[in-house]
DNA sequence: TCTGGGGTCCTAGGACCC
DNA sequence: TCTGGGGTCCTAGGACCC
Protein backbone atom coordinates (compact mmCIF):
# COMPACT_ATOMS: atom_id res chain seq x y z
CA UNK A 1 0.00 0.00 0.00
CA UNK A 2 1.22 3.12 -0.40
CA UNK A 3 0.71 7.35 0.55
CA UNK A 4 1.11 10.47 -0.74
CA UNK A 5 1.66 13.61 1.52
CA UNK A 6 1.10 16.79 0.23
CA UNK A 7 1.53 19.86 1.38
CA UNK A 8 -1.70 22.18 0.46
CA UNK A 9 -0.93 25.60 -1.65
CA UNK A 10 2.62 25.01 -0.13
CA UNK A 11 4.15 28.35 -0.61
CA UNK A 12 1.69 30.34 0.31
CA UNK A 13 0.76 28.18 3.36
CA UNK A 14 4.23 28.69 4.30
CA UNK A 15 3.96 32.54 4.30
CA UNK A 16 0.34 32.13 6.67
CA UNK A 17 2.53 30.83 9.03
CA UNK A 18 4.63 33.28 9.81
CA UNK A 19 1.84 36.45 8.52
CA UNK A 20 -2.02 34.75 9.69
CA UNK A 21 -3.35 38.20 8.38
CA UNK A 22 -2.44 36.72 4.98
CA UNK A 23 -5.36 34.38 5.22
CA UNK A 24 -8.47 36.72 4.94
CA UNK A 25 -7.00 38.01 1.00
CA UNK A 26 -6.46 36.02 -2.25
CA UNK A 27 -2.63 35.37 -1.87
CA UNK A 28 -0.45 34.84 -4.54
CA UNK A 29 3.49 34.11 -4.89
CA UNK A 30 5.42 35.09 -7.87
CA UNK A 31 8.02 33.67 -9.89
CA UNK A 32 11.95 35.07 -9.83
CA UNK A 33 11.10 38.35 -11.61
CA UNK A 34 7.64 38.83 -10.52
CA UNK A 35 7.19 37.93 -13.79
CA UNK A 36 4.16 35.09 -13.41
CA UNK A 37 2.30 33.04 -10.89
CA UNK A 38 3.75 30.20 -9.33
CA UNK A 39 1.41 29.49 -6.46
CA UNK A 40 -1.83 30.64 -4.83
CA UNK A 41 -3.77 30.04 -1.71
CA UNK A 42 -6.94 28.66 -1.46
CA UNK A 43 -8.99 31.74 -1.81
CA UNK A 44 -6.88 32.45 -4.70
CA UNK A 45 -7.57 29.60 -6.66
CA UNK A 46 -11.50 29.89 -5.68
CA UNK A 47 -11.10 32.93 -7.80
CA UNK A 48 -9.85 31.70 -10.56
CA UNK A 49 -6.42 32.69 -11.00
CA UNK A 50 -4.47 29.88 -13.00
CA UNK A 51 -1.22 28.93 -11.79
CA UNK A 52 1.10 30.34 -14.37
CA UNK A 53 -0.82 33.17 -15.52
CA UNK A 54 1.44 36.29 -15.91
CA UNK A 55 1.54 38.67 -13.11
CA UNK A 56 0.38 41.73 -14.53
CA UNK A 57 -2.58 40.32 -15.24
CA UNK A 58 -3.29 41.17 -11.97
CA UNK A 59 -1.44 44.37 -11.30
CA UNK A 60 -4.54 46.73 -10.76
CA UNK A 61 -6.43 44.18 -8.36
CA UNK A 62 -3.37 43.67 -6.41
CA UNK A 63 -2.94 47.53 -6.13
CA UNK A 64 -6.45 47.87 -5.37
CA UNK A 65 -5.71 45.64 -2.37
CA UNK A 66 -8.08 42.68 -3.62
CA UNK A 67 -5.16 39.99 -4.02
CA UNK A 68 -2.02 40.05 -1.81
CA UNK A 69 0.96 39.27 -4.20
CA UNK A 70 4.52 38.21 -2.33
CA UNK A 71 7.62 37.19 -4.69
CA UNK A 72 8.69 34.08 -3.70
CA UNK A 73 11.31 33.25 -0.91
CA UNK A 74 12.83 30.26 -1.68
CA UNK A 75 14.81 29.77 1.05
CA UNK A 76 12.13 29.93 3.50
CA UNK A 77 10.16 27.24 1.89
CA UNK A 78 12.82 24.42 1.55
CA UNK A 79 13.31 25.08 5.46
CA UNK A 80 10.07 24.70 5.90
CA UNK A 81 9.84 21.39 3.60
CA UNK A 82 13.03 20.08 5.80
CA UNK A 83 10.86 20.91 8.93
CA UNK A 84 7.51 18.64 7.10
CA UNK A 85 9.25 16.29 5.91
CA UNK A 86 11.36 15.46 9.25
CA UNK A 87 8.10 14.92 10.88
CA UNK A 88 7.04 12.95 8.39
CA UNK A 89 9.80 11.05 8.80
CA UNK A 90 9.58 10.32 12.37
CA UNK A 91 6.25 8.76 12.13
CA UNK A 92 7.27 6.30 8.32
CA UNK A 93 10.60 5.17 7.98
CA UNK A 94 9.90 4.18 4.00
CA UNK A 95 9.43 7.26 2.75
CA UNK A 96 10.53 8.96 -0.30
CA UNK A 97 10.83 12.97 -0.92
CA UNK A 98 8.82 13.78 -3.93
CA UNK A 99 9.40 17.14 -4.67
CA UNK A 100 9.41 20.22 -2.47
CA UNK A 101 6.24 19.73 -0.69
CA UNK A 102 5.14 15.51 -1.41
CA UNK A 103 6.21 12.46 0.11
CA UNK A 104 5.68 9.01 -0.31
CA UNK A 105 5.15 6.08 1.68
CA UNK A 106 4.90 2.28 2.02
CA UNK A 107 2.54 1.29 4.32
CA UNK A 108 2.20 -2.28 5.85
CA UNK A 109 -1.32 -3.38 4.70
CA UNK A 110 -3.72 -2.95 7.47
CA UNK A 111 -7.64 -2.77 7.75
CA UNK A 112 -9.13 0.32 6.35
CA UNK A 113 -10.03 1.92 9.04
CA UNK A 114 -6.53 1.93 10.92
CA UNK A 115 -4.95 3.14 7.93
CA UNK A 116 -7.71 6.08 8.13
CA UNK A 117 -6.47 6.67 11.66
CA UNK A 118 -3.15 6.35 11.62
CA UNK A 119 -3.47 9.38 8.24
CA UNK A 120 -5.84 11.69 10.35
CA UNK A 121 -3.03 11.34 13.00
CA UNK A 122 -0.19 12.23 11.25
CA UNK A 123 -2.16 15.07 9.70
CA UNK A 124 -2.69 16.71 12.93
CA UNK A 125 0.87 16.40 14.30
CA UNK A 126 2.14 18.05 10.93
CA UNK A 127 -0.20 20.81 11.09
CA UNK A 128 0.57 21.24 15.01
CA UNK A 129 4.55 20.97 14.71
CA UNK A 130 4.83 22.53 11.67
CA UNK A 131 1.88 25.04 10.82
CA UNK A 132 1.42 23.38 7.74
CA UNK A 133 -1.82 21.63 6.15
CA UNK A 134 -1.47 18.60 4.46
CA UNK A 135 -3.49 16.33 2.56
CA UNK A 136 -3.12 12.32 2.65
CA UNK A 137 -4.29 10.01 -0.23
CA UNK A 138 -3.62 6.33 0.19
CA UNK A 139 -4.12 3.23 -2.62
CA UNK A 140 -2.32 -0.06 -3.99
CA UNK A 141 0.07 2.19 -5.97
CA UNK A 142 1.62 5.79 -6.46
CA UNK A 143 -0.64 6.67 -9.29
CA UNK A 144 -3.87 5.71 -7.17
CA UNK A 145 -2.66 7.29 -4.37
CA UNK A 146 -2.03 10.33 -6.46
CA UNK A 147 -5.79 10.29 -7.43
CA UNK A 148 -6.27 9.11 -3.71
CA UNK A 149 -4.89 12.69 -3.02
CA UNK A 150 -6.55 14.65 -5.16
CA UNK A 151 -9.88 13.66 -3.81
CA UNK A 152 -8.99 14.57 -0.35
CA UNK A 153 -8.28 18.12 -1.72
CA UNK A 154 -11.71 18.17 -3.16
CA UNK A 155 -13.19 17.12 -0.84
CA UNK A 156 -12.98 18.97 2.67
CA UNK A 157 -15.42 16.65 4.53
CA UNK A 158 -12.99 13.90 3.79
CA UNK A 159 -11.33 15.42 6.63
CA UNK A 160 -7.70 15.73 4.49
CA UNK A 161 -7.57 11.89 3.93
CA UNK A 162 -8.65 9.59 1.56
CA UNK A 163 -8.59 5.60 0.93
CA UNK A 164 -8.86 4.44 -3.00
CA UNK A 165 -8.39 -0.04 -1.87
CA UNK A 166 -11.19 -1.89 -2.53
CA UNK A 167 -11.48 -2.47 -7.20
CA UNK A 168 -15.30 -0.92 -6.67
CA UNK A 169 -13.99 2.12 -5.22
CA UNK A 170 -11.12 2.34 -7.32
CA UNK A 171 -13.09 2.12 -11.05
CA UNK A 172 -15.90 4.36 -9.15
CA UNK A 173 -13.51 7.24 -8.72
CA UNK A 174 -11.90 6.28 -12.07
CA UNK A 175 -14.95 6.45 -14.09
CA UNK A 176 -15.47 10.42 -12.76
CA UNK A 177 -11.63 11.20 -13.48
CA UNK A 178 -10.75 12.61 -16.67
CA UNK A 179 -7.04 11.19 -18.14
CA UNK A 180 -5.12 14.62 -17.69
CA UNK A 181 -6.09 14.59 -14.29
CA UNK A 182 -4.33 11.12 -13.96
CA UNK A 183 -0.01 11.63 -12.60
CA UNK A 184 1.84 11.02 -15.74
CA UNK A 185 -0.72 11.90 -18.72
CA UNK A 186 -0.86 15.29 -19.60
CA UNK A 187 -2.18 17.09 -21.95
CA UNK A 188 -0.28 16.09 -25.02
CA UNK A 189 -1.31 12.45 -24.09
CA UNK A 190 -4.78 13.75 -22.92
CA UNK A 191 -5.28 14.97 -26.67
CA UNK A 192 -4.15 11.78 -28.31
CA UNK A 193 -6.63 9.71 -26.05
CA UNK A 194 -9.73 12.33 -26.91
CA UNK A 195 -8.81 11.52 -30.41
CA UNK A 196 -9.73 8.21 -30.22
CA UNK A 197 -12.64 9.02 -28.22
CA UNK A 198 -11.24 8.07 -24.46
CA UNK A 199 -12.18 10.89 -22.30
CA UNK A 200 -12.24 8.74 -18.63
CA UNK A 201 -9.45 6.81 -16.71
CA UNK A 202 -12.03 4.10 -16.50
CA UNK A 203 -12.51 3.77 -20.52
CA UNK A 204 -8.05 3.84 -20.65
CA UNK A 205 -7.45 1.06 -18.61
CA UNK A 206 -9.90 -1.45 -20.67
CA UNK A 207 -8.24 -0.82 -23.45
CA UNK A 208 -5.84 -3.46 -24.83
CA UNK A 209 -2.37 -3.37 -23.94
CA UNK A 210 -0.62 -2.86 -27.26
CA UNK A 211 -3.00 0.09 -28.14
CA UNK A 212 -2.14 1.95 -25.23
CA UNK A 213 1.44 0.98 -25.61
CA UNK A 214 1.65 2.54 -29.36
CA UNK A 215 -0.59 5.54 -28.17
CA UNK A 216 1.25 6.56 -24.64
CA UNK A 217 4.52 4.99 -25.32
CA UNK A 218 6.23 3.21 -22.13
CA UNK A 219 5.73 5.78 -19.53
CA UNK A 220 1.87 6.12 -20.22
CA UNK A 221 1.76 2.56 -20.20
CA UNK A 222 3.33 1.99 -16.81
CA UNK A 223 0.78 4.53 -15.81
CA UNK A 224 -1.91 2.44 -17.17
CA UNK A 225 -0.64 -0.79 -15.69
CA UNK A 226 -0.41 1.20 -12.01
CA UNK A 227 -4.10 2.41 -12.63
CA UNK A 228 -5.13 -1.08 -12.72
CA UNK A 229 -3.00 -2.05 -9.46
CA UNK A 230 0.06 -3.35 -10.54
CA UNK A 231 2.48 -1.20 -9.37
CA UNK A 232 5.43 -0.50 -11.45
CA UNK A 233 6.78 2.61 -8.93
CA UNK A 234 8.38 1.50 -5.92
CA UNK A 235 9.39 3.77 -3.12
CA UNK A 236 13.48 4.87 -3.78
CA UNK A 237 14.11 5.44 0.03
CA UNK A 238 17.44 6.85 -0.43
CA UNK A 239 17.82 10.34 -1.64
CA UNK A 240 19.16 9.93 -4.98
CA UNK A 241 21.98 12.35 -6.59
CA UNK A 242 21.16 14.36 -9.49
CA UNK A 243 21.64 13.78 -12.95
CA UNK A 244 21.78 16.98 -13.95
CA UNK A 245 21.78 20.28 -12.01
CA UNK A 246 20.84 23.32 -14.55
CA UNK A 247 20.52 27.24 -13.27
CA UNK A 248 18.79 29.58 -15.22
CA UNK A 249 17.35 32.59 -15.14
CA UNK A 250 15.48 35.69 -16.92
CA UNK A 251 16.65 39.26 -17.03
CA UNK A 252 15.21 41.89 -16.05
CA UNK A 253 15.39 43.92 -19.13
CA UNK A 254 17.31 42.23 -22.21
CA UNK A 255 21.01 41.62 -22.29
CA UNK A 256 22.61 42.56 -25.72
CA UNK A 257 26.08 43.37 -23.95
CA UNK A 258 28.64 40.98 -23.99
CA UNK A 259 30.10 41.41 -21.20
CA UNK A 260 26.89 41.62 -19.36
CA UNK A 261 25.91 38.16 -20.84
CA UNK A 262 29.45 36.46 -19.51
CA UNK A 263 28.99 37.71 -15.97
CA UNK A 264 25.52 36.24 -15.81
CA UNK A 265 26.65 33.20 -17.37
CA UNK A 266 29.85 33.31 -14.78
CA UNK A 267 27.21 33.27 -11.77
CA UNK A 268 25.11 30.60 -12.83
CA UNK A 269 28.24 28.13 -13.46
CA UNK A 270 29.37 28.93 -9.57
CA UNK A 271 25.97 28.13 -8.50
CA UNK A 272 25.56 24.61 -10.42
CA UNK A 273 29.04 23.79 -9.48
CA UNK A 274 28.30 24.69 -5.98
CA UNK A 275 25.26 22.11 -6.09
CA UNK A 276 27.70 19.65 -7.68
CA UNK A 277 30.39 19.83 -4.94
CA UNK A 278 27.20 19.37 -2.61
CA UNK A 279 26.63 16.16 -3.87
CA UNK A 280 30.13 15.19 -4.05
CA UNK A 281 29.55 14.56 -7.84
CA UNK A 282 31.98 15.83 -10.75
CA UNK A 283 30.41 16.52 -13.81
CA UNK A 284 31.66 15.93 -17.56
CA UNK A 285 29.74 17.92 -19.51
CA UNK A 286 28.71 21.83 -19.07
CA UNK A 287 26.34 23.34 -21.39
CA UNK A 288 25.78 26.89 -21.70
CA UNK A 289 22.67 28.23 -23.33
CA UNK A 290 21.27 31.70 -24.02
CA UNK A 291 18.05 32.74 -25.28
CA UNK A 292 15.73 35.76 -26.71
CA UNK A 293 12.12 36.17 -24.97
CA UNK A 294 9.84 33.95 -26.74
CA UNK A 295 7.16 36.54 -26.87
CA UNK A 296 8.85 38.77 -29.21
CA UNK A 297 10.09 37.66 -33.07
CA UNK A 298 12.18 36.73 -33.84
CA UNK A 299 13.13 34.17 -31.65
CA UNK A 300 16.61 32.93 -30.99
CA UNK A 301 17.50 30.03 -28.45
CA UNK A 302 20.91 28.56 -29.32
CA UNK A 303 23.12 26.13 -26.64
CA UNK A 304 26.64 24.71 -26.85
CA UNK A 305 27.87 21.71 -24.95
CA UNK A 306 31.41 21.69 -23.45
CA UNK A 307 33.36 18.84 -22.10
CA UNK A 308 36.47 19.64 -20.36
CA UNK A 309 39.81 17.26 -20.52
CA UNK A 310 38.62 15.53 -17.23
CA UNK A 311 35.70 15.47 -15.75
CA UNK A 312 35.76 18.49 -12.51
CA UNK A 313 33.35 20.40 -9.80
CA UNK A 314 36.26 23.08 -10.05
CA UNK A 315 34.42 26.45 -10.91
CA UNK A 316 37.38 28.54 -12.45
CA UNK A 317 37.97 25.84 -15.08
CA UNK A 318 33.86 25.32 -15.93
CA UNK A 319 34.11 29.58 -16.09
CA UNK A 320 36.53 29.70 -18.36
CA UNK A 321 35.08 26.84 -20.70
CA UNK A 322 31.93 28.70 -20.59
CA UNK A 323 32.85 32.36 -21.40
CA UNK A 324 35.04 30.73 -24.45
CA UNK A 325 31.96 28.89 -26.04
CA UNK A 326 29.23 31.42 -25.14
CA UNK A 327 31.40 34.04 -27.50
CA UNK A 328 30.76 31.47 -30.32
CA UNK A 329 27.11 31.10 -29.94
CA UNK A 330 26.53 34.98 -28.97
CA UNK A 331 25.10 37.22 -31.42
CA UNK A 332 25.44 41.07 -30.54
CA UNK A 333 22.85 42.31 -32.53
CA UNK A 334 19.95 40.04 -30.00
CA UNK A 335 18.48 41.08 -26.93
CA UNK A 336 18.58 37.86 -24.87
CA UNK A 337 16.35 37.67 -22.30
CA UNK A 338 16.88 34.65 -20.43
CA UNK A 339 20.14 32.23 -19.86
CA UNK A 340 21.71 29.65 -18.12
CA UNK A 341 24.11 26.50 -17.81
CA UNK A 342 23.29 22.84 -17.34
CA UNK A 343 26.12 20.20 -15.74
CA UNK A 344 25.50 16.83 -16.88
CA UNK A 345 26.67 13.15 -16.87
CA UNK A 346 28.11 13.30 -13.48
CA UNK A 347 30.59 10.77 -11.46
CA UNK A 348 31.84 10.18 -8.45
CA UNK A 349 34.69 12.78 -7.04
CA UNK A 350 36.52 9.88 -5.50
CA UNK A 351 36.34 7.42 -8.74
CA UNK A 352 37.19 9.98 -11.72
CA UNK A 353 37.73 7.94 -14.34
CA UNK A 354 40.98 9.70 -16.39
CA UNK A 355 42.07 9.66 -19.85
CA UNK A 356 44.94 8.09 -20.88
CA UNK A 357 46.65 10.96 -22.78
CA UNK A 358 45.39 14.40 -20.69
CA UNK A 359 47.30 14.76 -17.99
CA UNK A 360 45.49 14.64 -14.74
CA UNK A 361 44.52 18.00 -13.68
CA UNK A 362 43.47 16.89 -9.64
CA UNK A 363 45.10 19.21 -7.62
CA UNK A 364 44.76 19.00 -4.13
CA UNK A 365 44.82 22.66 -3.63
CA UNK A 366 41.83 23.26 -6.14
CA UNK A 367 40.12 20.95 -3.73
CA UNK A 368 40.72 22.62 -0.94
CA UNK A 369 40.24 26.42 -2.10
CA UNK A 370 36.77 25.12 -3.20
CA UNK A 371 36.03 23.41 -0.04
CA UNK A 372 36.85 26.56 2.08
CA UNK A 373 34.94 28.95 -0.45
CA UNK A 374 31.76 26.76 -0.16
CA UNK A 375 32.42 26.79 3.73
CA UNK A 376 32.72 30.63 4.27
CA UNK A 377 29.62 30.73 1.89
CA UNK A 378 27.44 28.50 4.07
CA UNK A 379 28.26 30.36 7.10
CA UNK A 380 28.17 33.66 6.19
CA UNK A 381 25.99 34.57 2.95
CA UNK A 382 25.04 33.02 0.09
CA UNK A 383 27.65 35.54 -1.67
CA UNK A 384 29.88 36.53 1.07
CA UNK A 385 32.66 35.11 -1.38
CA UNK A 386 32.42 35.29 -5.09
CA UNK A 387 34.62 35.27 -8.14
CA UNK A 388 35.97 37.68 -9.90
CA UNK A 389 34.19 37.07 -13.39
CA UNK A 390 30.59 37.35 -11.47
CA UNK A 391 30.95 40.60 -11.53
CA UNK A 392 28.51 42.35 -9.78
CA UNK A 393 24.89 40.53 -11.73
CA UNK A 394 22.14 41.36 -8.89
CA UNK A 395 20.92 44.23 -10.97
CA UNK A 396 20.33 42.50 -14.33
CA UNK A 397 18.32 40.18 -12.32
CA UNK A 398 14.49 39.93 -10.79
CA UNK A 399 13.83 42.69 -7.97
CA UNK A 400 12.38 40.34 -5.93
CA UNK A 401 10.08 43.15 -4.80
CA UNK A 402 7.51 42.17 -2.16
CA UNK A 403 9.86 38.78 -1.19
CA UNK A 404 8.62 38.30 3.05
CA UNK A 405 11.74 37.20 5.55
CA UNK A 406 13.76 34.74 5.80
CA UNK A 407 11.98 33.50 9.35
CA UNK A 408 13.93 30.50 9.88
CA UNK A 409 17.20 30.55 8.45
CA UNK A 410 18.48 34.11 9.04
CA UNK A 411 19.48 35.41 12.74
CA UNK A 412 18.63 38.92 11.34
CA UNK A 413 15.11 38.24 9.89
CA UNK A 414 13.47 36.80 13.05
CA UNK A 415 10.13 37.52 13.29
CA UNK A 416 9.22 39.58 15.69
CA UNK A 417 6.32 39.95 17.94
CA UNK A 418 5.08 43.18 19.55
C1' DT B 1 5.35 47.63 -20.60
C1' DC B 2 4.95 43.12 -18.21
C1' DT B 3 5.08 35.79 -19.21
C1' DG B 4 9.71 30.97 -13.79
C1' DG B 5 12.99 27.55 -12.64
C1' DG B 6 14.46 22.86 -11.96
C1' DG B 7 14.12 18.16 -12.79
C1' DT B 8 13.24 12.93 -15.08
C1' DC B 9 12.62 9.53 -18.69
C1' DC B 10 11.92 7.88 -23.43
C1' DT B 11 12.29 7.79 -28.49
C1' DA B 12 13.45 8.60 -33.25
C1' DG B 13 16.88 9.33 -36.26
C1' DG B 14 21.62 9.99 -37.67
C1' DA B 15 26.30 8.39 -37.68
C1' DC B 16 28.98 4.80 -37.30
C1' DC B 17 30.49 -0.28 -37.06
C1' DC B 18 30.95 -5.17 -39.15
C1' DT C 1 20.36 -6.00 -64.13
C1' DC C 2 20.90 -6.70 -59.43
C1' DT C 3 22.43 -3.25 -53.99
C1' DG C 4 21.58 -6.76 -46.76
C1' DG C 5 21.08 -7.32 -42.21
C1' DG C 6 22.22 -6.48 -37.71
C1' DG C 7 24.07 -3.87 -34.33
C1' DT C 8 25.76 0.42 -30.96
C1' DC C 9 26.06 5.04 -29.46
C1' DC C 10 24.80 9.75 -29.27
C1' DT C 11 21.75 13.66 -29.40
C1' DA C 12 17.83 16.61 -29.79
C1' DG C 13 13.48 17.00 -28.72
C1' DG C 14 9.19 15.72 -26.69
C1' DA C 15 6.60 14.16 -22.98
C1' DC C 16 5.91 14.36 -18.18
C1' DC C 17 6.47 16.16 -13.12
C1' DC C 18 6.70 19.90 -9.24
Amino acid sequence: MFALVDCNNFYASCEEVFNPALEKTPLVISSNNDGCIIARSKKAKEIGIKMGDPAFLYKERVERGEIRMLSSNFTLYADMSRRVMQTLESFAPRMEIYSIDEAFFELEEQPDKRLREEAINLRQKVKKWTGIPISIGIGPTKTIAKTANKLAKKQADMGGVSLLISKTQIRTQLEKTAPDEIWGIGHALAERLKSKGIYTAAQLIDCDDSFIQKLLGTPGYRTVLELRGTPCFSCSGEAEKRKSIVCSRSFKQPISNALDLEMAIASFVSRAAEKLRQQKSHAKFLSVFIATSPFTQPYDSRSCRIAPPNSTAFTPELIRLAKERLRQIYRPQLAYKKAGVLLSDFCDEKTEQMDWITPSTENPKKNSLMQTIDQINRRYDKNAVQFAAEGLVNHLMGAQAQASLRFTTSWNELLKVT
